[in-house]
DNA sequence: TCTGGGGTCCTAGGACCC
DNA sequence: TCTGGGGTCCTAGGACCC
């Protein structure tokens, strides 16, 4: 999908088409998850510091994210997705592989001779951009390709709303001018390694050879890349891949340096933590806490626990002891808590199987593994979360209908009325806390097109 | 400008076992 | 008295991706 998240913000919200959204956090310390086409223009992209990006492109429309819109249309197009083939390989929520070959087009694609493939998939991946736009109106773009390298190179290099099929023995002279980076796995440091040994593009790589590959950057590395750069690359579609670890971290808008704040912090992070790991029926034996200091150094720290657990007050007291052997004086700036090491089974399986003979003191007791999770696990420290209104969050009122908030401050709240579909609205201004005001479920984006958008809070 | 949150994979050293 | 080789598990850190 293109500029995801900013697409969904801008169908949603007549008044924004065309214009520069920034998707991403408002705090003081956010960063920016997606930037639309017409704020990249600035300058505008992905992971940049808010603060940056409001500098550079001052009159964009900053928005919180609406996860759970995203979920509902990513859902939406991945079915499509499966339309074309059981092999559905979701990278995020805005990206995945399809294998055409596992699928009921590759069975008619293989009848054809091999000289008209080109023409033949390119027919297939048009349907099906035309088919996201018909159930999403977004719009999305398409690698064809003979693997997952070619593939993804090639959507990226289609974007916006583009298609780009790679023929099969042509992957080598499409790679060779371009730069490392465009590989898969290759960062800003793989890219330093490599330039300081003269290498830029992927030709080079090759020229390079494996064995200098692995020299400059270990066995594995090394060969996967020379292997890629050779155009070579057999890695199957993987559908539904398992989780192997759950985590909740947070930034904290200003330091903190009061160690009972830190601990009672880590505490609800491995409630919200075990209340997801639940949400998935796992568990999970290694527990991890992670630090980011003032001055940015981040450590982690871990314990593994004799059996998978699920229980809350295990996960919450072995991230404290983790905590106890932190040095945090000068200020915590981040903090995390993840289980990492999952199983299939609960807790309560388990013992129902017999297998937690000799669990340490940790064994919960049932009392505490039907526990509800404290409410303090699901609400940040905000009284009255509901009057606090966010930029780009979904509201009603009783006699305007549906709407967004623009802005807030100085007890006002700026809200733009209208529907995805519509006209641009017109925006009206009212006290926060107006009783005729509510937060609200985001609307479809196709009309009648039958999904219900769950619940954002 | 000042650096999010959720993940995956790899490496390396040390403990421990045979 | 000095000293094997291999394997697994755990911990910590780092690169990378979206």
């Amino acid at each position: 999908m293109d500029a995801f998240f900013a697409a969904v913000e801008q169908a949603s919200k007549p008044s924004l088409r065309g214009k520069p959204v920034i998707v991403g956090g408002l705090g003081p310390r956010g960063v920016v998850a997606t930037a639309s086409y017409e704020a990249r223009v600035h300058g505008v992209h992905s992971a940049m510091a808010m603060a940056h990006a409001r500098r550079l492109c001052p009159n964009a429309a900053y928005l919180v994210p609406r996860f759970d819109m995203y979920r509902t249309v990513s859902e939406r197009v991945m079915g499509l997705l499966h339309e074309l083939s059981p092999l559905v390989e979701p990278l995020s929520l805005d990206e995945a592989f399809v294998d055409l070959d596992a699928g009921p087009c590759g069975e008619r694609l293989r009848r054809r001779p091999p000289e008209e493939m080109p023409e033949a998939v390119r027919a297939v991946g048009e349907a099906l951009r035309a088919g996201i736009a018909a159930a999403t109106g977004l719009t999305a773009s398409v690698g064809i390709a003979s693997s997952k390298l070619l593939a993804k190179i090639g959507s990226e290099a289609a974007k916006p709303d583009g298609l780009l099929v790679t023929a099969p023995g042509t992957e080598r002279e499409l790679l060779g001018p371009m730069p490392v980076r465009t590989l898969w796995g290759v960062g800003p440091a793989t890219a330093e390694q490599l330039r300081k040994a003269a290498i830029t593009t992927v030709a080079e790589i090759v020229e390079a050879g494996e064995a200098e590959l692995v020299r400059l950057l270990g066995k594995a590395h090394g060969t996967g890349l020379y292997t890629m750069a050779t155009g070579h690359d057999d890695r199957p579609v993987m559908a539904g891949r398992d989780v192997k670890s759950v985590s909740v971290e947070g930034t904290f808008d200003v330091d903190l340096t009061d160690r009972a704040r830190v601990r009672a912090e880590v505490d609800r992070l491995a409630a919200r933590c075990v209340q997801r790991l639940r949400g998935a029926g796992r568990s999970g034996r290694t527990v991890v806490l992670k630090v980011r200091r003032y001055d940015f150094t981040t450590l982690t720290r871990s314990e593994t626990l004799r059996a998978p657990t699920d229980d809350p007050v295990v996960v919450k007291e072995t991230a404290a002891r983790l905590l106890d052997a932190v040095d945090t004086t000068g200020g915590v700036r981040l903090l995390g808590v993840g289980v990492a090491g999952l199983s299939d089974y609960t807790q309560e399986d388990l013992f129902t199987h017999g297998l937690a003979d000799g669990l340490p003191e940790q064994r919960p007791t049932d009392a505490d593994a039907e526990a509800p999770m404290p409410s303090t696990a699901l609400q940040p420290s905000q009284p009255s979360s509901s009057r606090r209104w966010l930029p780009g969050q979904d509201v009603r009122h009783t006699e305007h209908g549906p709407g967004w908030v623009q802005g807030s401050g100085v007890g006002r709240v700026t809200i733009r009325f209208e529907v995805p579909g519509g006209e641009p609205g017109r925006i009206c201004t009212l006290p926060v806390d107006d009783p005729e005001l509510d937060a609200s479920d985001p609307m479809p984006l196709v009309p009648g097109s039958g999904e219900r958008v769950p619940g954002s809070g």
